[in-house]
RNA sequence: GGGCGAGUGGUGGAAUGGUAGACACGAAGGUCUCAAAAACCUUUGAUCGUAAUUGGUCAUGUGGGUUCGACUCCCUCCUCGCCCACCA
């Protein structure tokens, strides 16, 4: 609440009227995230457009500072994150263009034609938004069904058609128009705009490809060269002139789709396009633009996908919006020291189209903190976006009560190390949590741009006929079961192992015995522990610090499939020994600790049991131990393995010592003495010889 | 329509320019047992046959390229998955 009423003095949260999406069985408000294919993502009932009062975040305020750029913004986050976090935020670069309207069918005014209009002009306007103003090629301007200026340009003839059509725009939901595919449908409005670099009259219509929320809500129709024009144009019988020519020449008429403009921006040039002919297209988009803004009919713009996000609920669960309406002072924020605005219980839950907690009317009614007269609470709740954005500032330390968070300890902590979660919220909740930090650093609550250093998002376990797992389909494994069957620890064990931690794929039931064997042979390793027998071969060295070193930098990588096979192979190698000593076998549990919570804890103490130096120890857990440490020279072996191959092709090996290792004569005639690197050396004369030291030997012949 | 990702044995996967298939699952054969299960041991990409204690060839969706060397890098195409989408 703290937070937005900064952002409410800050101009970031404001009260707004727009078209929105409404769910008529929830009775509330929806943000673009939360309608999921039409339907409400609770209630999964269809959702309509509804004209709403509400609360908005204007985040678009923030839609430059959120874009992501080529380095990441400094910190670590999947590239299909950012990638879709960009085409979100939607940033266009193009010019509105604004088009006279003349009335009906009357003649052209001669000051159109000659170009001597002026935007000042007291005369009709319809504005487009074009990222590629292909004008010569513009033949009609279609405009939204809710666009204003409909009531303005159409014509008494067209006026029963237009109206007709918007009324049943208004009425179509979600999926009524996903469902009718992408048939076009529109109605002439019975005026004319003046196509400024040709003077000529083009129609006027409305249709609903045309969006209200997209760009200036009315879109200039190039049909020659967008295809979605095209279909229209085709199907009214509009003209769809060409005027690019294309990378190879191409200059036919259009008769089944249009030339997409994409195919043109490198190789495509200009033609029936009057002072463009014979430029290159990118060029001649720039100097259109230029004698747009030099006639002043036009304005280059940067125009965002983005939209405010709708942040008010009418729903009873959620953090009570902090503002008090009073009709002498407005909207008043509750005073700092009143806060928070505790949520009450005395409501009427059920939803009837207007906020539950309007229904509690003791709560309802204060007085104004400004005024002291009678005024009125707000009703709406926040949408839990609002919370789980900023959740991570709180967790720090939650018994902080002088603001919402402790700037200091924030300072120490924050950002994020890693943030884990599902992709489901790469456009929602990860966008808002940027967005808040982002505001909290304009407050100076924060030093940092970014809340999280690196995202990592994890995979999603089918059902094992590779479907999503779902009820419906019947293919929803329940991980309780095979907890029950097989214990905790082996299920963990599983899911680290059958897959990298990012993967999608299917369950794959048959594995999961395994695992619990694993787990068994390590509950049996105990029977050859030998407390007393403290000494470690140089082999036994070896594996136990390559198996610590590999097993912490994968957990480090977040590779725990690869983890857990090191920590196979070492006990495949231990199982091997007579007995186990000590050292080994506590290492051993510390590393897998992590997977196997349960087991290793149950062994370490058994340990302590046997080990009669440790019994009078307090009890320490193995989640308390440190992490072992590894000693890289260990890791070495005396000799390397080298491949000895001739023209890439693995012919033999040889062994080679450690202090050799660079010695490329040295490798060369211990290769030499090999009898299979001879037969294929034979007859052939050698051109080269590559050698990477330690790894591979190369000779190069013909 | 756009974006992102993936394609490797019977299966899950490993290897991010240097010995392809680590580690598992499954399968086959064996030991033990009256028998089965469990456990343990052996084998397990395909193919050739001159049967090798260390044989050859072919193999990482397709076709090309770069390189001494490519699962890995570049280009073509195909297939699958996820996300977004009448975005002007």
């Amino acid at each position: 609440q703290w937070i937005f009423e900064k952002m409410f003095e800050k101009g970031i949260a404001y009260r707004g009227k727009t078209l929105s999406n409404w769910c008529p069985t929830d009775q509330t408000v929806l943000a673009n995230e939360h309608v999921e294919n039409g339907l409400c993502w609770r209630c999964g009932d269809t959702v309509v457009q509804k004209e709403v009062e509400q609360w908005f975040l204007k985040i678009t305020d923030y839609a430059e500072k959120l874009l992501w750029n080529k380095d990441g913004n400094g910190v670590e986050w999947p590239k299909s994150v950012m990638a879709a976090q960009n085409d979100w935020i939607g940033r266009k670069q193009g010019i509105e263009i604004t088009f006279p309207v003349i009335l009906g069918n009357e003649v052209t005014p001669e000051s159109f034609k000659d170009g001597s209009w002026t935007s000042q002009d007291d005369v009709l306007t319809v504005t487009v938004f074009t990222t590629t103003p292909i004008n010569f090629g513009a033949t009609f301007i279609v405009v939204a069904p809710e666009h204003p200026i409909l009531k303005k340009i159409t014509t008494p003839e067209q006026k029963n058609a237009v109206e007709k059509y918007i009324q049943e725009a208004s009425e179509k939901t979600e999926i009524d128009r996903m469902s009718e595919g992408k048939e076009k449908t529109g109605v002439f409005t019975g005026s004319y705009a003046i196509n400024h670099v040709n003077g000529e009259k083009i129609p006027v219509w409305v249709a609903d490809y045309a969006l209200i929320k997209f760009g200036t809500g009315a879109v200039q129709g190039c049909p020659g060269h967008d295809q979605k024009d095209f279909e229209f144009a085709k199907k009214f019988g509009i003209p769809t002139p060409r005027v690019i020519v294309g990378p190879h020449g191409e200059t036919g008429p259009i008769t089944e789709k249009a030339d997409q403009v994409k195919s043109y921006v490198k190789a495509g040039v200009m033609m029936n396009s009057g002072f463009l002919d014979g430029i290159e297209f990118t060029e001649a988009m720039e100097k259109t633009k230029d004698y747009f803004e030099a006639k002043g009919w036009g304005k280059r713009v940067v125009t965002y996908h983005l939209h405010d996000w709708s942040v008010s609920r009418q729903r009873y669960w959620g953090t009570p919006v902090p503002m008090i309406h009073c009709d002498t002072d407005g909207m008043v924020p509750v005073p700092e020291k009143d806060l928070p605005v505790n949520l009450p219980y005395d409501v009427d839950y059920q939803p009837k189209g207007r906020a539950p907690l309007e229904t509690n009317e003791e709560w309802m009614n204060v007085s104004c903190p400004k005024c002291g007269g009678p005024a009125k609470r707000d009703p709406e709740t926040l949408d839990t976006f609002f919370d789980s954005a900023w959740y991570y500032y709180r967790y720090i330390d939650p018994q902080y009560s002088k603001g919402p968070f402790d700037p200091k300890e924030v300072a120490e902590l924050m950002p994020v190390d890693i943030y884990f979660g599902g992709g489901e919220h790469t456009l929602g909740h990860t966008l808002y949590a940027r967005f808040f930090t982002k505001f909290f650093k304009d407050l100076g609550l924060v030093d940092f741009d970014e809340f999280a250093k690196k995202r990592v998002q994890h995979g999603i376990v089918l059902g094992p006929d590779g479907n999503k797992m779902s009820k419906s389909k019947g293919n929803v494994i329940n991980p309780d079961d095979l907890v029950k069957e097989f214990g905790t620890d082996a299920v963990r064990v599983y899911l680290s192992f059958m897959m990298p931690y990012n993967a999608t794929g299917p369950w794959a039931p048959g594995a999961m015995y395994g695992m619990f064997r694993f787990l068994k042979r390590v509950w049996d390793l105990q029977y050859k522990l030998k407390i007393e027998d403290s000494t470690m071969t140089n082999e036994d060295l070896f594996h136990m610090h390559t198996a610590i070193k590999k097993v912490g930098e994968d957990i480090e990588d977040i590779k725990f499939n690869t983890a857990v096979a090191h920590m196979m192979k070492w006990l495949n190698y231990l199982e091997s020994k007579q007995t186990v000593g000590q050292e080994e076998f506590m290492n051993f549990l510390i590393i897998l600790s992590p997977f196997a919570p349960h087991v290793t804890e149950e062994l370490w103490q058994l340990q302590r049991l046997t080990d009669s130096e440790a019994k009078d120890v307090p009890f320490v857990s193995i989640h308390q131990q440190a992490w072992p440490s590894y000693d890289e020279k260990l890791i070495v072996s005396d000799t390397v393995v080298v491949a000895v191959q001739v023209n890439g092709k693995l012919r033999d090996t040889i062994e080679i010592k450690n202090e050799k290792i660079k010695m490329q004569n040295e490798a060369e005639e211990l290769a030499m003495k090999s009898e299979k690197l001879q037969a294929h050396l034979e007859g052939k004369s050698v051109k080269k010889v590559i050698y990477v030291p330690g790894k591979i030997l190369n000779f190069v012949v013909s």
